[in-house]
DNA sequence: CCTTGACCTTCCAGTGACTGGAACCCTTAT
DNA sequence: ATAAGGGTTCCAGTCACTGGAAGGTCAAGG
């Protein structure tokens, strides 16, 4: 199959496909005309890439997440060690967020947003 | 001030001075042997710009809340669109991470994490 | 007077994970 | 012959810094 083909059957930018192989992610053969050419194996994979890039792991957790998954010795526990990590990540951006959306949504609920130029959103950004 | 002593004062490090004077973002003068001098009001304006950043607002949003603020005839209004419409930014992100958060706390809590090679979290990542 | 150390300066490169665009090649149909 | 619609490479840009090299400035100590 073609790049275009690939793309459309997983989703993933023609572009995407590319930046993956050049960092080696994937490594598709080679047609005559210098095309490249993705086997089903590599639709596999790339639909993997998809999902664990999807769940927000970099680019580096899913080279290991794919290491492992080709791993048949592998240990679960290897496995799940990485998604801890990664599920500790999510839940501290998280709480970020949560912070910054506190903080925020008080400043906007305190300013009466009319014409005036009175703002308890730049007060509260300025002072103190 | 020296450099130095702003980004003590206002928390921000040195390098990230240079680089908002850079953009424009403030605009400090300079002694005759070529250091920037820091301003009480330039400290000021850092702290604002530290602080709407921790918000997670962008250079860019942080550039017209640092126009509205010294713009003494704006519109609550504007301050507080900007501001709602972040906010929204914020509230989006937090759904997306808490969808991941969701997925894959499913799939952690499904995997056995010892010794054998099992894993839900790749078969969940690969499947269908 | 010289040196040391702590400042400061500029400029360049790298981060992560793409994305856009230019310039060009290949294939098929008209 | 040409046009459309694939494909290729390579380079630049994104965002908001951050690290580092090479060098200038300043105050204190020997």
């Amino acid at each position: 199959m073609n790049i275009g083909q690939i793309a459309n059957e997983t989703g993933l930018p023609a572009k995407t496909l590319r930046y993956y192989e050049e960092i080696g992610l994937i490594q598709p053969g080679r047609d005559a005309n210098g095309y490249r050419v993705f086997t089903q194996a590599d639709a596999h994979k790339l639909i993997f890439l998809g999902r664990a890039r999807a769940l927000g792991f970099s680019i580096e957790e899913c080279r290991k997440l794919l290491a492992l998954y080709e791993d048949k010795d592998r240990a679960s526990s290897d496995v799940k060690a990485l998604a801890q990590g990664h599920l500790s990540d999510i839940e501290e951006k998280i709480r970020q967020l949560e912070d910054m959306r506190a903080t925020l949504s008080n400043l906007v609920d305190a300013c009466a947003g009319d014409h005036r130029p009175d703002c308890p959103i730049l007060t509260g950004l300025s002072q103190n």
